[in-house]
DNA sequence: TCTGCCGGCGCG
DNA sequence: AAAGCGCGCCGGCAGA
């Protein structure tokens, strides 16, 4: 192969899988073609611990890098080119030079992963890593022609990375343990009730209710009958959602709520979702990045990015082992003053407590102020406390307002507006842009103005929230992608083996859980410190990579959660 | 019996 | 104390 001359591998090597084998295609940084094969996946280790250059290309991760890391193989570098092309379609002005062309079946889902089927453009007779190969050069002209290409290559790379680190994370699992787990259930509900019928402590707290409600055969889990239940009972609510209930003085609200809780429990996390979600000491979800349009990832399956922090003392280290767990203090605000380049939004966030920091510039009085009014700034609060404050934010940071409320405005006349990096909000659809167009129409009914305005309200709302929610989660990819390749620099460790992680990642610190602002790194104990600065300095490069020079910072919360931890 | 919508609630 | 943004998942329910 010649591709094997270059120090480091070739530029770029398209991979697919094809059967149980994998076909590659190296290109040069031209796009030159240089070699190709089909290769075993035994053989794919060793393939890839020559190319420490090289950038990986496939349509898609979750098929074709999971089966690497079964194999063994970890790459380095990444061009995930379905999410690529998402974050591309949509930056370049397709009026421009049309470079994308018309290859929706690119913008599509994932395809499942027993599906031939990957590559829809395939026409037969081509080999399937040709039309990844034509897909990549397409997407590179694209960026050679987008205007920001420098901080849109950087959205690539990280939206790319983020896709080998949510497979990384599938593959080695987040450490659980389904004892600790178990007795929770068992303190909060009662024993696991043979046959899947009602646990002991929910059953009591039934009976409670109905006995307050003076109705023996009140139903609690339809949301219908419950309220007429309540009615009848004398309690005047529009709706059983707790935020309500909570602020009635009735014998019946406190057993409700509880049983509401617990029924929560159940459902979402209980003794079905221990077997079905966890075996071997691993809970494996899977994680879908990008999934979010704002650019945040989604999941599927699990309920990933919902675990309880009730159930939180379930994640437990494997024995000689520790998992580091950082999250990012106050991310979003801080973005916003990287972002919108607003010294006076920095100056307060300099330090531990973004939040104190707005208290002493004297815009508001206290913390929570400060916190609600923050909070109004980036959702778009309009009534309450909230409301209120917001104004004082507006006075006391100008520049960084003038982002959000900026964002709001465009969204609210139908337009799209960017993050730092890049990506682009979805257009309006149809629906709205018809409200918008009959709303503003000569002699249009009030009703339907009202309306046009809500929806307007609503799309501005969402674009105000987008640049920042959208930022921080880029944000999030750097610090990712940094945390990634240190741990991998810090190379293999001595001392027991976490078997259950997979091959690749038995004998060395590795990510096992991420939550938009929170990492959580499975480390041998004796890495763990290296494992903190690590995840430290890249933080700090993260805020580098997006911000430059500009003074913000980005301070994080670590913990360490061990294997004897007391709870 | 299946499918899609909705209320409700967990997470950030 | 606010209820503004973004998700996924569950059970109930109405309509096919």
């Amino acid at each position: 192969m010649s591709g094997d001359g270059e120090p480091g591998g070739p530029a770029w090597t398209v991979l697919a899988p094809a059967g149980d084998r994998f076909e590659f295609v190296d290109l040069d940084a031209e796009g030159t073609e240089t070699a190709r094969a089909t290769l075993t996946a035994a053989e794919l280790p060793a393939l890839v611990a020559t190319r420490v250059r090289t950038r990986w290309v496939w349509a898609d991760a979750a098929h074709a890098y999971g089966r690497m890391l079964v194999a063994g193989a970890r790459v380095a570098r990444a061009w995930d080119l379905r999410l690529c092309r998402r974050i591309l379609r949509s930056a370049v002005d397709p009026d421009g030079h049309g470079a994308l062309g018309p290859y929706d079946a690119w913008d599509g889902e994932a395809a499942p992963a027993q599906d031939e089927g990957l590559f829809p453009l395939q026409t037969g007779h081509a080999p399937r890593t040709d039309e990844a190969v034509v897909e990549l050069r397409r997407q590179l002209a694209a960026l050679g022609g987008a205007p920001d290409r420098g901080r849109l290559r950087m959205l690539l790379h990280g939206e790319s990375a983020g896709a080998l680190v949510s497979e990384e994370m599938h593959a080695a699992g987040l450490p659980w343990d389904a004892a600790v787990h178990g007795r929770i259930l068992t303190e909060q509900l009662g024993p696991r009730p043979a046959g899947g019928g009602v646990p002991a402590r929910m059953a009591e707290l039934a009976e409670e209710v109905r006995a307050a409600l003076g109705d023996p055969s009140a139903i609690l889990d339809s949301p219908p009958k419950l309220l007429r239940a309540l009615r009848r009972a004398g309690l005047p609510v529009a709706s059983t959602s707790k935020w309500e209930l909570r602020e009635y003085e009735h014998p019946v609200i406190e057993p409700l709520l509880t049983y509401k809780r617990l029924a929560r429990l159940l459902t979402a996390n209980g003794w079905a979702w221990l077997d079905e979600w966890v075996q071997g000491g691993r809970f494996r979800p899977v994680y879908v990045p990008g999934g979010v349009v704002t650019g945040r990832w989604a999941s599927s399956g699990g309920g990933a990015l919902q675990i309880p922090k009730l159930l939180r003392p379930a994640v437990r280290p494997d024995a000689g082992w520790v998992i580091v767990d950082a999250d990012a203090a106050q991310l979003e605000p801080r973005v916003l003053a990287g972002m919108s380049r607003d010294l006076a939004l920095a100056a307060a966030a300099r330090g531990r407590d973004l939040y104190a920091g707005v208290v002493a510039s004297g815009a508001v009085a206290t913390r929570e102020e400060a916190k609600y009014a923050m909070l109004g700034a980036m959702y778009g609060g309009t009534k309450g406390d909230s409301g209120r404050l917001v104004p004082r934010l507006r006075r006391a940071y100008p520049t960084a307002m003038a982002v959000v409320d900026g964002a709001a405005a465009e969204g609210e006349r139908g337009g799209t507006v960017r993050t730092w990096l890049g990506r682009t909000s979805p257009a309006p659809d149809a629906a709205w842009l018809a409200l918008s167009s009959d709303a503003g129409a000569e002699g249009a009914p009030p009703a339907l103005r009202d309306l046009a305005r809500r929806a307007a309200g609503d799309r501005g709302r969402f674009t105000r929230n987008f640049v920042v929610q959208g930022t921080a989660a880029e944000w999030a990819l750097c610090w990712l992608a940094g945390i990634r390749s240190r741990l991998h620099a810090m190379g293999e460790a001595t001392g027991p083996r976490a078997e259950r992680s997979g091959p690749v990642f038995a004998a060395r610190p590795h990510l096992v859980f991420f939550l938009h602002d929170e990492v959580m790194v499975h480390t041998p104990a004796e890495h763990a410190d290296a494992v903190i600065a690590a995840v430290q300095d890249a933080a700090a490069e993260a805020g580098r990579l997006l911000f430059g020079t500009f003074p913000v910072d980005f301070p994080l919360d670590v913990d360490i959660i061990g294997t004897a931890r007391a709870d």
